[in-house]
Order: structure tokens, then sequence, then C-alpha cells
DNA sequence: GTCTATACGACGATAGAC
DNA sequence: GTCTATCGTCGTATAGAC
């Protein structure tokens, strides 16, 4: 075996951060924070749990005093990932307004949802393959319920005339995957700032919607 | 532990291929499909050499016979990938054109690179981390050529005046993005053929660059 | 080239003292 | 709640017969 060297990273060297008020306090807390970063970095399976303990300072086996597994740690960032963009997404068209307005504005809170918490995105959005049905399914729903808003708002563009586009699930992949990407680059050894990088989305969105906008100088 | 259970797919049930001409013979050529099938849905460091075996019906040992390990490969895949891809877009710009006739060409060979091989572009986008700097450098060095494509159209655009973008970075992120995630959800359980989903992302990445046209139904 | 057998370290998880 | 110690399993990889 190798290892022991360096690997490539598969995201910019950011700070490991989480939402406020989801995260538990104390050993617990630091467990999810410690997690996050290895699992953005070496993946679930390239993360071991004595890895885990090394890096909270605690022995492995403590782990099992907060968590009954592994994967349940995984599962807890998963939900909390995918929660807090359900949540952003929701304040985000809680308003109302045009449709383009609402694409404007799902847009805008979900790039900075990636902007925030890019390694909790990296890990939301490339380790679900690791765990159980059982232990994925509410984070997959809570998914499920993210991409509807935005099948919702394109349908509407569409009905109302606002938006030109023919078929919105190309649309909505298309506008979600560029979104969804921005956890895997966005860091502070690139140019733009979390909102240059926001309104240039939203701007490439509402084009792609058939919506001529002038895109902000980044 | 658990295990035994099923677990979620982070692609699309698509069949295993890899472009044609590059993939060796015999059970070099078994052992590279098998392992980019189980390399795509439970990563490699979830992947164990004796399931590799299993797949193609051979000892695990009898793999040594025909790579150093399992991470050299990995690291074929990757290879293969990057220069696949990369081979299609420099074919797609050798014509030359417009910058808008160049654009749509790189995207829709892009896209079509992504549909065509959907797991092989999986496990290249995803399975990246787990190689050692020497092993994914020559694939490195391909992406950072096929973004260097992309790249220098929009420049082009932009300088003779086609293009209405204040910044080619972002958007080579936005179009780089939502093509790369083309490999997730493409398959055969959605409606789109991969012709409909080139001309539609063609029409999207045009769009961003601030070129008006029709999206072709889909 | 393929097999059987196996070395041997790392893995997730548990037991039990404090 | 944290530790030490350890269990049983599985990991990659090798040796050597055929």
């Amino acid at each position: 075996m190798r290892d022991g060297g360096w690997e490539p990273r598969r995201l910019a060297a950011v700070a490991v951060a989480l939402p406020d008020g989801v995260t538990p306090s104390g050993t617990r807390g630091r467990i999810l924070h410690a997690a996050l970063g290895l699992f953005a970095e070496w993946g679930f399976h390239g993360t071991s749990i004595r890895k885990i303990g090394a890096a909270v300072g605690i022995n492995s086996a403590t782990l099992y005093a907060h968590y009954p597994s592994k994967e349940q740690v995984l599962a807890d960032l998963v939900q909390i990932g995918h929660a807090e963009l359900h949540h952003r997404l929701t304040e985000a068209v809680r308003a109302g307004g045009a449709p383009a307005e609402r694409l404007a504005a799902l847009m805008r809170a979900h790039v900075l949802a990636h902007t925030d918490f890019p390694l909790l995105s990296v890990v939301t959005n490339s380790e679900l393959h690791a765990l159980s049905a059982e232990l994925a399914a509410p984070a997959l729903a809570l998914g499920v319920a993210s991409e509807r808003l935005l099948l919702d708002v394109l349908a509407a563009g569409i009905e109302d005339g606002s938006f030109d586009l023919p078929d919105v699930r190309l649309a909505a992949r298309a506008i979600g995957g560029m979104g969804q990407r921005v956890g895997n680059w966005f860091g502070p050894d690139q140019p733009h700032t979390r909102t240059q990088v926001a309104e240039a989305f939203v701007s490439f969105a509402l084009r792609i919607a058939g919506i001529t906008t002038p895109i902000p100088p980044a």
C-alpha cells in the first residue's frame, strides 16, 4: 500500500464550518466538525474513526459515547446540509414576487449556502452513497423538496410567459448543477467574493430562463 | 457495522461502458470495466479488490497479474476519462469558426461525453481525491488543458464583442459545472435523448454568454 | 495467468476500569 | 465521559504451486 504522502484535494482550502443553531455543543459538536473536514477531504470510507478521534483529541472509542456508529456521524452531517439548504431556499421564495424574482432569490440562496458551507455541501452532495437507505431517506426527502421549489418557479414562469423554456426539467438540471458545484471550488484562493459569485450566477440562471440581464462586474 | 442491505446510488442505472480503442482487451479490460462500475457506485475506498475479483469472475489475487495495485486501476480509469473528454473537446474546436460556434461545439461535446460514458465521468470527477499526487498528475494536466479550451473561447467572444460577459472565470465555472453533473443523472430512466440534452445545454451556454437563442424542444 | 493460502496491518465496534 | 485493551473482520498485497 501507499498512503502517507499527500493526496490532491477535491475542494479549495477552506475552514471547517457548520450552520449556527443546529450543531451540538461539546465533544459531540467537535466530532461533527472534525468528521466534516475529513469526510470532505478523504471521503467517508477513506476516513477512519481513529483519524476522527485524533483530529478531535480523543480516543477513537470515545466517539461511541456520542454516536452509535461512524455512519450516523455522516448521516447527521448530510441531514444538516440538506436542512440548511432547504431552509434557505424556502425563506428565499417565501416573500413571493414574480417568477423572475423568485428564481433570482432561489439561485442567490443556493449559491450562498454553498459558499458559506462549502465542505458541508461537498459532503452532502458526494458522500450520500455511503449511507444506508434508511439513514439517507430523511435527507433525500429534503433534497426532493428543494428541487421541487426550483421546478415550481420555472413552471410558473413558463405559465405566465415570463420565461422562454420548452421544458423545465433540463433547465432545472442545468441551474441546479451549476450551483451544486460551487462548493468544490469556492474558497479564499479565488478572486471573487460570495456576493459576486451569487449575483453572477443569478444572472446566469435568469439568462437560462430566457430573460436578458446585465451581469454585475465581478 | 451495517452493510448487506441496499445503498442509494449516486448515478442513474446505466450500463458500464468505456471508449473504444483505449481499453485493454482480455482479463485486464474486464477488470477495468468491473472496477468502473464498482467505483462509480461505491467509491474507490468503498470497493475492495475482492469485490472486483468477484465481479470479473477471478480470484482477487489475479488482479495483481494485470495491475500493480488497486490504485493503478483507478488511475487508468481517470486517465481514460480525462483523455476522452480532452480529445472530444479538442476535435470540437478544431474546425474553428466564430466564438459562439466554438462555444456551442464545446458544450455539445462536453455533454455528449458525459451522456456516452456517465459512469466514467462520475469516477473521473469524484474519485480523483483517492489518487496520490503522482498518479493523479497526468489526468490533472489534461483537465487543466480542457478548462483552458473553454476559457479561451469565452475570452475570444468577449474580445470580438459577440459575448456579453464581464468575467470569463465565473462563466466557465457555471458552464463547466452544469456539464459535469450530467453524468450523475443521465440514464434510461429520464425522458431525454443524449441529443436533446446536448442541444438544450448548448442553448443554455450561449444564453449564459449573452447570446439569445431559441432552445430546441426537448 | 490463475489459483490457494496466508501474511499482517487497519478497520469498526465493544468490554470494562476509572 | 474518557480511557486502555481487545475482539473479530476485512483490507491490500505477496508467495508459491500448477
